[in-house]
RNA sequence: GGCCCCUUAGCUCAGCGGUAGAGCGGCUGCUUUACACGCAGCAUGUCGGCGGUUCGAUCCCGUCAGGGGCCACCA
């Protein structure tokens, strides 16, 4: 071997082309080899003309390393990758485009308009993948799926046909919410509601035939303009015998109805008086129905007041003609004051529009019955949400859900299937019909109407496999296993997938979701432009590398949100430094590779190799374990601090002197080089779904058998590799080394002085401490290390670890400061010492704490008391 | 109003019944032949307050106080 590498990593040097290698080596795509268990899971689809987001780069750098992981444990594994079509988002996107060229949709028409976002879906679609390439995403492009493909096109076609036929999908004239920027109506889980400060108006109506008025409050005035009546409670003292008579509207003074409603009054609230506005308020609408009140809409499509709003208003835009309302209002003397007033508004997320209720002809889910099931296979776990505390969200939203409003007045999407012939009949086909079966109209039109996009991304699981066709792809990778998403589209997606899954293959799409958090800014901002607190994923992959990006994701993800911070970023690229300059100490010394390095005769190692593969073993499990469980913070983790503070402090370090020739036989030389390479390639397979560039890059020079890490087998811990004699006795010999350093410190004494340390040990520890010394002359740079001797007078006495040890200085002032720092050790083994005899001289405690911790208790007591009496003697 | 989460070292967070932890930052040494993106060492905490359960509570229960999220309501 014998390789140099260079001084420092630079993961720009080899990203690029072994993410080329893996592609070109087909290693993503799944085998068809039907005897291995099979794990497979699907892609939350980023917007086809999206940029990567720090957001992408965590649920997908997520479920890179669950794919990577399972992968290499043996799985025939399918990540199956795509992009959604995003019907607003895009259409919005492509139509501020054409406005730069002082182009609107309607100039292009409809047909024009969908060939310009096609064009702009060739042209743009593909980054956000190559930027997924770019974090080292090891989906199967060749599979790479589309919401608008002909396939899931046909799949969305059949699903609403069916639901159509089943009664669960009904055309209807409902309150919708209605976006008058996008001019469609949206769902109620895409309005989002902020608090917003207004003003509160009350205004007077005059009851008709009386001198009485009638105080309303309300903060949209300009919807006064289609009052249809007023209400009051019916049981209500104060008004109760107004009810059946008439206001005088002011401005329109129109006549409209006072009307008792119990539902809509509280006669507690403001003045005790409703304003009804049938058509442009949700509330409204309902107690308009209950009353026989007309439906007067004062505002169009487009959110200008129309023609029924009164010569005066049409044509404004409802936000100035509320201004000039109140004007009049004034200068009528119909206004009874108002005041500033804070409530939530509700907004379209997408343009940031405040949604105006609208009654207006849509096409809606009877959702209910679709409910149902998807709650019962969360609540016998057919379905496990993670971390747990999401259930109750998804019960809660569930419980209560409405139906789903899905038809959009749009032109990018899936059209819906449904047609008209002359005389209005509908008729719904997956196939364009060409004739009316009802009255044989042949004058056939489509419903211009496309679905929500959240209606295709529903059916994605299963689209995306071939459905409804039993293709061998949904045959072998249907269900899906796990879903790893974020929480935010817990009901726009989730939820929906569940429902639509068991509605239409009779299963759970998938057995696991995973939530993770939200990323936020070091100090757990929220990220947004103008904080100007971004970070953006390509940036810090070009700055750090696309490992030291991932590595930093997952170390965060426990579910929780990700205060995300660059000089984490910083940190874990200087880990990726050292693992490659570990891998570049061993190849220095290591001198056959991994094909032909012959197994490890494990029952005749040293104790220092024993005690590394035992380390390595347990970290091995508590990755395994930890990865089960989602836990991506602990698995990180666990590699990192094996590699760091055991491998590179303590076990190459410990093996210098005889990977040097300092100390040893040829034979332990040998095995030491054999267990550095095996650790060195255990430790790169564990770290790999986390850092899939350095590991391989660094695997390959250490010549594995298979062509790539990436299928080379994930490492499991071994039984017979656990070593609790080994690792008692390294663990006294770092903290003795520790013990020496820190003391030399203390005392002032320079690195380079080397004194004398008396050990005392019996037994089989004698023996290793006579053969083993050389571990602590070399790393706590002692002059020799004697046994069971009494030590000096004047020495510094200590137990450490169990054992009694004494360090011999030259003579040397102890100062004051050093004086102090003994006695408050000593001051605290005392007091710990106190706690302890307390516990022990307790019978409830030695007769009802576990016999271990008891036990426990007895020996550390003994330990405090031997070490109080050498610090003591330290303190003069 | 309903549900959920958080409060632990200067910062960001793990731990969740048996002697308080990590990373970053700080301080002191060290050009030790893998790495100064390094090595060694040091410091700092009434584990938000108050009760309770327990032999024992940072951890479980109750309560109060702060902070955050989701849903519903908002004339």
């Amino acid at each position: 071997m014998k390789e140099e590498l260079d001084k420092r990593y630079e993961p720009a040097a080899i990203e690029q082309r072994l993410y080329q290698f893996w592609e070109e080596g087909e290693f993503f795509t799944p085998d068809a080899d039907p005897e291995r268990p099979k794990f497979s899971i699907v892609i939350p689809p980023p917007n086809v003309t999206g940029r990567l987001h720090i957001g992408h780069a965590l649920v997908n750098t997520l479920q890179d390393i669950v794919v990577r992981w399972k992968r290499m444990s043996g799985f025939n594994t399918l990540w199956l990758p795509g992009t959604d079509h995003a019907g607003i988002a895009t259409q919005l996107m492509v139509e501020r485009d054409l406005n730069k060229q002082g182009i609107s949709r309607h100039d292009l028409g409809r047909e024009g308009f969908e060939a310009k976002v096609w064009e702009w879906k060739e042209s743009y679609g593909h980054q956000i993948i190559d930027q997924l390439k770019r974090l080292g995403a090891s989906a199967d492009w060749t599979r790479l799926r589309f919401t608008l493909d002909e396939g899931l096109s046909r799949a969305v076609r059949h699903v609403f046909v069916t639901l159509y036929n089943d009664g669960l999908i009904y055309r209807s004239l409902a309150m919708v919410n209605w976006c008058p920027h996008c001019r469609t109506a949206i769902s109620d889980v895409e309005v989002e509601f902020h608090e917003r400060n207004s003003r509160l108006y009350n205004i007077d109506y005059p009851v008709a035939g009386s001198d009485r008025k009638l105080t309303v409050a309300t903060t949209r005035p300009e919807t006064m303009l289609g009052d249809t009546g007023v209400a009051v409670h019916p049981d209500d003292e104060r008004y109760k015998d107004l009810i059946g008579l008439e206001v005088i509207l002011p401005i329109v003074n129109r006549r409209i109805p006072i009307v008792g409603d119990a539902i809509l009054v509280d006669p507690a609230f403001g003045t005790g008086v409703v304003k009804v506005t049938p058509a442009h308020d949700r509330n409204d609408y309902e107690a308009g129905l209950r009353n026989n009140l007309a439906q007067l809409q004062v505002i169009a499509d487009d959110g200008r007041m129309n023609a029924a709003a009164g010569a005066e208003y049409e044509g404004l835009d409802r936000f100035e003609a509320r201004k000039r309302v109140i004007e009049k209002l004034e200068e009528l003397g119909a206004l009874a004051g108002s005041k500033e007033y804070t409530h939530s508004v509700g907004i379209h997320g997408k343009c940031d529009t405040v949604i105006e209720p609208m009654i207006s002809r849509q096409w809606f889910v009877k959702i209910e019955p679709l409910a149902k099931p998807a709650i019962d296979v969360v609540r016998d776990g057919t379905i496990q949400i993670i971390p747990q505390t999401w259930e109750s969200t998804y019960f809660n939203w569930m419980e209560n859900i409405h139906d789903w409003t899905i038809s959009r007045q749009l032109w990018w999407g899936h059209r819906i299937p449904a047609f008209y012939c002359a005389n209005e009949h509908v008729i719904v086909s997956e196939t364009d019909p060409s004739s009316c079966p009802e009255c044989a109209s042949t004058d056939i039109r489509q419903e211009t109407d496309v679905l929500d996009t959240w209606f295709s991304s529903a059916l994605w699981p299963f689209s995306t496999m071939g459905w409804p066709e039993e293709t061998p792809d949904y045959k072998t990778f249907y269900p899906t296993d796990t879903l790893i998403t974020g929480f935010d589209i817990l009901f726009f997606w989730v939820a929906r997938m569940i429902m639509m899954g068991l509605r239409f293959t009779g299963k759970a799409p998938f057995s696991y979701v995973f939530l993770n958090g939200l990323v936020r800014d070091e100090h757990g901002q929220k990220m947004s432009k103008t904080k100007g607190n971004v970070i953006d994923p390509l940036d810090v992959i070009d700055e750090f590398g696309a490992d030291a990006v991932r590595f930093t994701l997952a170390i965060f993800a426990s579910g929780r949100d990700i205060p995300l911070a660059r000089s984490r970023m910083q940190g874990y690229s200087a880990f990726a430094n050292k693992i490659w300059n570990a891998a570049r100490f061993a190849m220095m010394h290591i001198d056959v590779d991994l094909k032909s390095a012959g197994s490890i005769d494990r029952d005749s190692l040293r104790i220092v190799e024993r005690w590394i593969l035992s380390r390595l073993n347990e970290t091995t499990s508590t990755v395994n374990k930890a990865l089960s469980a989602f836990r991506f913070d602990e698995a990180s983790n666990a590699i990192y601090h094996f590699f760091w503070h055991e491998f590179c402090d303590w076990y190459i370090e410990m093996s210098k002197p005889v990977l040097l020739g300092k100390h040893g036989t040829e034979d332990d030389k040998r095995k030491a080089k054999r267990v550095m390479l095996e650790v060195l390639d255990r430790s790169l397979r564990l770290l790999h779904p986390f850092m899939p560039f350095i590991t391989e890059e660094i695997w390959q020079k250490l010549g594995g058998v298979e062509p790539s890490i990436m299928v080379a087998p994930y490492p499991i811990a071994e039984e017979v590799l656990e070593d609790s004699e080994a690792e008692r006795i390294i663990n006294a010999v770092t903290s003795m080394i520790s013990t020496v350093r820190n003391v030399r410190a203390e005392r002032g004494f320079a690195p380079k002085d080397r004194f004398k340390l008396y050990v005392s040990a019996h037994g089989r520890d004698e023996k290793f401490f006579s053969d083993y010394a050389y571990l602590l002359t070399e790393l706590a740079r002692l002059d020799a290390v004697i046994l069971n001797t009494e030590p000096p007078a004047g020495a510094h006495h200590d137990v450490v670890a169990g054992f009694t040890i004494s360090i011999e200085f030259p003579p040397k002032e102890i100062t004051k400061e050093q004086l102090e720092k003994t006695q408050r050790e000593i001051e605290k083994a005392h007091k710990e010492l106190g706690v302890l005899d307390a516990q022990l001289g307790n019978e409830q405690f030695v007769n009802n704490a576990p016999p271990a911790v008891v036990e426990q208790a007895r020996s550390r007591k003994a330990e405090l008391t031997a070490r109080i009496e050498k610090l003591q003697r330290n303190a003069g």
